[in-house]
DNA sequence: AAGTGGTCTAGACCACTGA
DNA sequence: CAGTGGTCTAGACCACTTA
């Protein structure tokens, strides 16, 4: 692999030089993805720097997502994510009535192996914006569902359902299973008949917890999606709020003309 | 401001202790947006720790976009950016033909003041993504059409929009001022009746020109749409190609159950 | 000129991985 | 066990900002 020299005369710092000839080595695919980068020895004694000046280099590709860092393994170039398209018909009725709940139905058309864990039941107050979108009263409670998805064992999103607690109670919205169409489907079972969802989208970098539960490495995003699910009475009966790993994800969404 | 004591004999790091306590000083208020963090010789004196461990704790607040770094300043909590939320509803007709370009129409009523620069115009062979968003032959040309946006003078999104050639060649599309309702009212008035839009969104961490543009700080990531527009006879007539700084958006839909 | 962050050096010890 | 990355120390010089 050629990865050239320093040149102390440069403006840029040699950590960035050393960056640059890396990042290029990826771009001419002499480095492919999953391939070991040369290890922070290899690069000190080649460029004749010190080991921190190394490991800045590195660390400049880690925090654009290009290269992940594996304790005692080495650096590696980032393998591609399999990719997840939402579709926009993706809580179309036919889903729910042929027993689905949208994510596996998806999953296993899309073939790769759907995993729901870390499945969490609650009661409690409500966070304030969820609150105002449920348009509930200072102390109304909700029910809370939260839940890890995973796509052939990797975790890809999680997600967080608040639903008034009248409506939850009593139903299997409260239970580990929701059964066949998920929490929809036993929301139209109770009578309450959607009718369309606003879903709310934006980016940004993740918390530590979330960086943990996705097991992300350095410099990849995430995609919050704040789903607002409305019957056919105009009201709010679910606010679900996902955290996704951003690479893993393409939202797709039909706006008409009017 | 309450900043605690290292424990060592706590399993984490220095470092992200140091963190810990900045980033909860942060959540708490005691250090609001555009206030300056304790300086990195503030740290080592009142951790007693290395000038790297300080600078390792803030540049874990930095890449989680939560601090902006300014040479010879200091470190400051990130301001947040006024946000643009981009309803459902944003290319309804009536927009379109009340005259005003989508964009400016929606700032001026957030108001704040939009701008846009940077247009460039040019005939070329369109990117192979494109080219099959497009449905075209091998060696169609398209024109391309990029600009920049402001709002209240700070960049918030640059833009690429992809036509057929046959479709814009002749029209204001080619011009730097596309006139009253924008590429899309020109469509129209060519007979190319809108029907409606899909967007494709992702986000993903800025290239290194992205940064430039949008004049990003570190740990921003982006918000990638890619719009295709359809018209009444269901042929794709555009494609626009949008990079926006993902704190400065909300994008929201509107999903009917169906 | 003083204070700030940016970069670098040359060591050290530790935790994890894999042969 | 050797090799890898993770973290830390205690210095140094530089570039930028502000007064």
């Amino acid at each position: 692999m050629q990865l050239g020299d320093i040149n102390r005369q440069d403006g840029r710092p040699p950590s960035r030089q050393i960056a640059d000839h890396l990042r290029s080595a990826i771009d001419r695919g002499d480095l492919l993805p999953g391939d070991r980068l040369p290890s922070e020895a290899e690069l000190t004694r080649h460029y004749s720097v010190a080991r921190m000046t190394a490991r800045q280099a590195i660390q400049e590709l880690r925090s654009e997502g290009r290269v992940v860092a594996e304790h005692g393994r080495g650096v590696f170039v980032r393998m591609p994510a399999p990719v997840r398209r939402l579709a926009s018909d993706r809580f179309a009725r036919k889903h729910r009535e042929a027993g689905q709940a949208a994510f596996l139905a998806e999953a296993e058309k899309a073939g790769v192996h759907p995993a729901v864990d870390q499945i969490e039941i609650d009661r409690s107050a409500p966070p304030a914006d969820v609150r105002e979108r449920l348009r509930l009263a200072e102390d109304d409670q909700v029910a809370v569902r939260s839940r890890r998805y995973l796509a052939d064992d990797r975790p890809i999103e999680v997600a967080t359902s608040f639903l008034p607690l009248p409506l939850a109670e009593g139903t299997a919205i409260m239970e580990a299973d929701t059964g066949p169409g998920g929490i929809y489907a036993r929301l139209e079972d109770a009578g309450h008949v959607l009718d369309h969802f606003v879903e709310e989208v934006t980016a940004r970098m993740p918390t530590a917890d979330e960086r943990r539960r996705l097991e992300l490495a350095d410099g990849v995003p995430v995609l919050v999606v704040v789903r607002t699910a409305y019957d056919t009475a105009g009201v709010p009966v679910e606010v679900c709020d996902t955290v996704k790993a951003a690479p893993a994800y393409v939202l797709e969404y039909d706006i008409p003309a009017r």
